[in-house]
RNA sequence: GCCCGCGUAGCUCAGCCUGGAUAGAGCACUAGCCUUCUAAGUUAGGGGUCGCAGGUUCAAAUCCUGUCGUGGGCGCCA
């Protein structure tokens, strides 16, 4: 579509301007009145010291003798050429394109591989809205990847080692309750951890990590034990969000895997001693000390990090690999990534942070666990579940149980998915329950519920094979067309800018303009039926898709 | 103190990467629309010096500098 115009222009324009940059120039006019493609004159009047309106005039007269039968007509508005594209050509072409599986897919990514560290929550902690951020999002940038041909490996990297687990010890020595942790397990070792978090146990708590780090039986067991109850709590939220990892690691993994790595610093002469530690000092580059051993020779998560990092190399010989951690992670990142590079792992150019926001409290600040402020995902995630039913039961439906379970499910998950992935993800959002308890607006069930009105009218058709035949187009028709046409390039920028954001906020768009021609057009018995009907299939198709690519499943009947 | 973000309508956010035509949504508020394909919808209305000040440019919410406000990070947490 667009290269028509370009071709055009560059027929025209007799080699002032290159292909790319007319490319570049051309844009979408923000009103429909004004067609479906711009080329703005104020470059070209520059270059040649004319007036951009002589220009423009200029133009549209010698694109007027050499208009493709693609393009209906070309008109000057204020230094634009405004481009009217066919309408019966773009209907055709949509038609054809949008409604088939795969729409907007690509193969830019066969062969290549990306390993993608997401969710990542720490055990013995709540799973927390920092951590559910992590999942949705890199889970949709996994879906999106994939979509474009890419191999993912998806790890979910538990936060299951350090000296937090010496003060959950201490806590549990101290005042652990058998018949708490069996009723409620996180909420009781976060008790534990919080209790045990004062100055007074700073150095019992540190001892007992150094016991467990050099394998003391007991405090393994006792570890084990708080990793497993905390892993089940957690499966019940993946359940939920329908998420599903290659492979489930941790920090854990590497505790005695992290010698080698140090070695190699040390050979490098990148390892030096400070105030009984070992470090990498990276002052210089203006990115501070990495500390790689405490003053008692444990480890720390940069070490961890590290092995982690090589190992995966090894392991996957990735592409690219993508960690989805909050944004407060960004310096230690950096850190290792430049660690890597100075130890000779050229990969680590392929390693990016892909940093979400922070959640903030009503108070405007960080949620903080040590503090025991936090919000519980699974009581959110249960709430949000709880209003949906209650409000499919309002609207009389007669639903089995098991039908009123799968649509409350569906439309508590859209509500939570496209509820965070609206907002740019590296931006802090404020968090309020009552967002993802809201059903109506810019809201994941006005989604499901415009793909449901769809759905609808097509289940409603009796005689369906009607020869498609296209009329002039109203305006609705047109804007939904033209915004079906451009879900490929949202998809690829989704991906390039790895903002799944981009594909929510279309998303939400193409809904909006779907139900103002919903509400403007009868389908049913209308002499345009066979047309309408094939462009709510278009619509569906790629409604169901984008929302796929966020993790959201559509609803035939809502 | 140093480093990194953010500041757009009463509230919550898009738009900024890649500068362009009257700055967009939702919520809240006001007034309409269900004998027709699901009203979790839709139509219309009020509400903005895009923190402030400079600069670059034909053109700045968007790029640059400064400044104020705010959040996060900065060696023995992860």
């Amino acid at each position: 579509m667009k290269d028509i115009v370009v071709n055009v222009l560059e027929k025209v324009l007799s080699g002032k301007l290159k292909k790319g940059e007319i490319e570049k120039f051309l844009e979408v006019p923000p009103q429909q009145e004004m067609g479906d493609f711009a080329f703005p004159c104020f470059a070209l009047a520059k270059i040649e010291k004319k007036n951009p309106l002589a220009i423009a005039t200029d133009l549209s007269e010698k694109i007027r003798k050499n208009l493709p039968k693609e393009i209906s007509g070309v008109e000057v508005k204020s230094a634009y050429v405004n481009f009217f594209i066919d309408k019966k050509f773009l209907a055709e072409k949509v038609l054809k394109e949008a409604t088939k599986k795969g729409y907007g897919s690509s193969k830019e990514g066969n062969g290549k591989k990306i390993v993608i560290d997401l969710s990542s929550p720490n055990i013995a902690k709540p799973f927390g809205i920092g951590h559910l951020r992590s999942t949705i999002i890199g889970g949709s940038i996994s879906n999106i990847a994939s979509y474009l041909g890419y191999k993912t490996v998806k790890i979910n990297y538990l936060g299951d080692w350090g000296t937090q687990f010496g003060k959950l010890i201490v806590g549990y020595n101290n005042w652990g309750d058998e018949k708490k942790l069996k009723d409620n397990p996180i909420a009781h070792l976060l008790e534990l951890y919080v209790r045990a978090n004062d100055e007074q146990y700073e150095q019992a708590a540190r001892d007992e990590f150094r016991k467990l780090e050099e394998g003391d039986k007991k405090n393994l067991a006792l570890w084990k034990k708080f990793r497993d109850l905390s892993l089940k709590d957690f499966n019940e939220i993946y359940e939920f969000l329908g998420v599903k990892f290659d492979v489930i690691s941790g920090e854990s993994l590497y505790n005695d895997k992290m010698g080698p790595v140090v070695n190699k610093l040390e050979k490098k002469g990148l390892l030096k001693e400070s105030e009984g530690a070992m470090v990498v000092d990276l002052d210089k580059e203006g990115l501070g000390v990495v500390l790689i051993k405490k003053n008692d020779g444990t480890s720390l998560y940069a070490t961890r990090d590290l092995t982690a990092a090589i190992d995966r190399f090894e392991k996957y010989k990735f592409n690219r690999m993508i960690y989805e951690v909050g944004q407060e992670q960004k310096l230690h990142f950096k850190q290792v990534f430049r660690v890597l590079k100075l130890l000779g792992y050229d990969f680590s150019d392929d390693c990016v942070h892909v940093a979400h926001g922070l959640y903030l409290g009503e108070d405007g600040k960080k949620f903080a666990t040590r503090k025991g402020k936090t919000v519980m995902m699974k009581e959110v995630i249960k709430e949000t579940y709880e209003i949906a039913k209650k409000n499919l039961l309002s609207r009389e439906a007669k639903l089995s149980d098991l039908d009123l379970d799968h649509r409350a499910h569906s439309i508590a998950l859209s509500a939570i998915i496209y509820g965070d992935l609206k907002n740019y993800r590296e931006n802090d959002v404020v968090f309020d329950i009552d967002k993802f308890l809201e059903f109506e607006g810019n809201t994941g069930p006005y989604l499901l519920y415009a793909y449901a009105r769809a759905s609808s009218i097509l289940r409603k058709v009796k005689s369906k094979k009607q020869k498609v035949e296209i009329f002039d187009l109203s305006p609705q028709e047109t804007a939904l067309l033209t915004k079906l046409q451009n879900f490929p390039n949202v998809v690829k920028s989704a991906y390039d800018q790895l903002a799944p954001n981009l594909i929510a906020n279309y998303s939400y768009e193409l809904a909006q303009i779907f139900n103002e021609f919903y509400h403007a057009h009868p389908v049913i018995g209308s002499k345009e039926e066979a047309f309408r009907l094939k462009l709510i299939d278009a619509f569906r198709n790629v409604l169901k898709t984008g929302l796929g690519l966020l993790g959201i499943d559509v609803l035939e009947e809502m």
